[in-house]
RNA sequence: CGGGGCGUAGCGUAGCCUGGUAGCGCGCUUGGUUCGGGACCAAGAGGUCGGAGGUUCAAAUCCUCUCGCCCCGACCA
């Protein structure tokens, strides 16, 4: 492509409501234009980049035997009220037609394809099937943000697994994980694999692709070993303490008006990790007690997931007193009779610890696990960046990623809502087991961004990168430079480079500028005064290191480098 | 949904407190000079100051309502 004859509507500043790199780069190099919030228009470059990776998801989703489709973002409400999820997801966007029928836009393809495999799928011979899309996904966010980052209306390839069983299941999800690890690989991001949260979707194992940025939404637990989970689900060992020896009952002693860890630390001097932080929750009507060490954090997540349900709530002043016949700070869990109470486990095994004494201003020591209370041990704590991974004790670290995918094994979350059914071997009719697998295609060029730029502009990796080469020529009135510039955009074109030829009546340091700015991976440079020693520069945008190269030798070198 | 900020030309902004014909830089058009890191000179085009209502002789400016956008938090398949 001549950049003379193509819309690359570069801004020398960023838009003062773009805050992300990723956002003011994308909007700077001319990619995209806002239309609304959490809504883009996608102009020349970044449809030449979306259609990149498409391609590449394309080629990885077919190589594990995926099926593609292309169903309607426009669905009936009648699959979503059967789901269920009419009712219980808050971001589809929901209205009526001219008959006062219920629609939506489709936040994610589950009721459509399980319909699909319900009216067609008869008999286990027909199975396993996978079958994905690249489609527009729309979501009413309480919050779109950072650009590309956070969308309303965003493209999602969607696959869905039909599998006889569990263990049919388990080939499907791990056929995408190898499928995501090669997609992510060729489109040249940094990326983990983390363990996840399963949230909303239903199901029981999933995990997540992240991409590590500073704007990204997601924290992760990272530690060399290669460990690496969501920060909400994320474990590690518990720094381990030296208990009391002995076996003393508790015994209680006067804390007068000591209502915190941090009082009680600062009043006996005794380490936090000696000591039970007490918690009353409530679920419907039933109060649940929550055992902490003192120096840690409860994960609501965690709590969750031990509960069953994400229904609770703190419980109040007055009902904890209720339960404990003691004011917050001193409440401890020896002598509460039939209450539930989740103990974490940091507390398993400990002995001689300090609790409250369910009297006011009174804390007792002495406090053995099982033998002075009973409690079920679940883990239900926050990790902490420092904590010793749970897998080789090493230190963890947390950082920011964006989320590029998630993969879920549903299970039968929704073909038992739905009755999807085949016949068996033995002509009995079985439920299908489900998985579902995401990627955010806006995300995989934001988190390019954020990943690979600088102060003057991106430089994407070139599986995805809109162009491979770009091809300034610094001085167009010159003949010579004329010359050898459109015999090299020619040769380019030929070797069948994907190539931009700024062949635009600019100044030189206008071409340099916008071509830094515009995410492509090289630039052939030709100018007045080297071309006459019939030379040519190579420049490598990420590292800027530029090479004098024979007018002849250019290409071949453009294309070692580009490995092709 | 709670908290904060902002809407003035394509982009960045001044003016608002203290009411009196809307200004600057970049970009754009034309002509000339220039030409390896966002040139210079000259002449131009471009704005219902987000919208509605009100106060006033007079509103970008004051008041009321409203719409939109951004950030933090909540939420997040």
């Amino acid at each position: 492509m001549r950049w003379s004859k193509v819309f690359i509507p570069t801004l020398r500043e960023a838009p003062a409501d773009a805050e992300a790199p990723s956002h003011q780069f994308l909007l700077r190099a001319g990619y995209i234009r806002q239309v609304a919030a959490g809504v883009y228009a996608h102009l020349f470059l970044a449809q030449r980049s979306f259609l990149k990776i498409n391609q590449i998801i394309r080629e990885e989703m077919n190589r594990i035997g995926a099926q593609e489709f292309y169903l309607p973002a426009l669905n009936p409400a009648e699959l979503w009220k059967e789901s269920g999820r009419w009712d219980q997801v808050d971001v589809i966007f929901k209205f009526k037609d001219r008959n006062q029928h219920d629609l939506c836009l489709g936040i994610t393809h589950e009721e459509e394809m399980t319909n699909i495999a319900r009216s067609e799928l008869r008999s286990y011979r027909q199975l396993p099937q996978i079958w994905y899309q690249i489609q527009e996904k729309f979501r009413d966010e309480p919050r779109p943000k950072s650009g590309l980052l956070r969308l309303r209306q965003f493209i999602m390839k969607d696959s869905y697994s039909f599998d006889l069983d569990e263990a049919g299941l388990d080939v499907s999800y791990q056929k995408h994980v190898d499928a995501y690890h090669r997609i992510f690989e060729r489109c040249g991001l940094r990326f983990l694999h983390v363990e996840a949260f399963s949230g909303m979707m239903g199901g029981k194992v999933s995990s997540e692709f992240t991409a590590p940025a500073e704007v990204g939404e997601d924290s992760i637990a990272v530690c060399d070993c290669g460990y690496a989970a969501n920060f909400e689900k994320a474990q590690s060992r518990p720094a381990p303490v030296d208990d009391l020896p002995g076996d003393s009952p508790p015994e209680p002693f006067a804390t007068p008006g000591k209502k915190t860890i941090d009082d009680l630390v600062k009043f006996t001097a005794e380490s936090p990790a000696r000591m039970i932080k007490t918690l009353d929750f409530f679920v419907e009507s039933h109060p649940v007690v929550i055992l902490l060490r003192g120096d840690h954090t409860m994960s609501e997540t965690k709590l969750a997931m031990t509960l069953g349900t994400d229904v609770f709530r703190p419980a109040t002043p007055e009902e904890a007193f209720a339960l404990h016949g003691a004011h917050l700070g001193s409440l401890g869990p020896v002598g509460l009779k039939g209450v539930r109470i989740i103990a974490d486990l940091a507390l398993e095994g400990r002995k001689n610890l300090l609790a409250g004494a369910n009297r006011d201003g009174e804390h007792l020591r002495n406090v053995t696990p099982s033998r002075d209370f009973q409690a079920e041990f679940a883990d239900v704590r926050q990790v902490e960046e420092g904590d010793p991974c749970i897998q080789c004790g090493r230190p963890l670290r947390v950082t920011k990623a964006i989320e590029l995918g998630h993969v879920f094994k549903l299970g039968r979350r929704y073909s038992e809502a739905m009755h999807a059914t085949v016949l068996d071997e033995q002509g009995k009719e079985v439920t299908l087991v489900m998985g579902s697998y995401g990627i955010g295609v806006e995300r995989i060029l934001s988190a390019a961004a954020e990943q690979n730029h600088d102060k003057d502009g991106l430089f994407l990796p070139r599986p995805i990168a809109p162009f491979e080469v770009i091809l300034t020529a610094a001085n167009m009135d010159d003949a010579a430079v004329r010359a050898a510039a459109e015999s090299l955009y020619d040769e380019l074109l030929k070797h069948r480079v994907d190539a931009l030829f700024d062949d635009r009546d600019e100044r030189p340091g206008v071409k340099f500028k916008d071509a830094d700015l515009v995410g492509v991976p090289f630039r052939i440079t030709v100018g007045k005064r080297k071309i006459g020693q019939g030379l040519v520069e190579l420049l490598e945008r990420s590292t800027k290191q530029a090479t004098d190269v024979k007018l002849p030798e250019v290409i071949p070198a453009l294309r070692g480098r580009l490995g092709c």
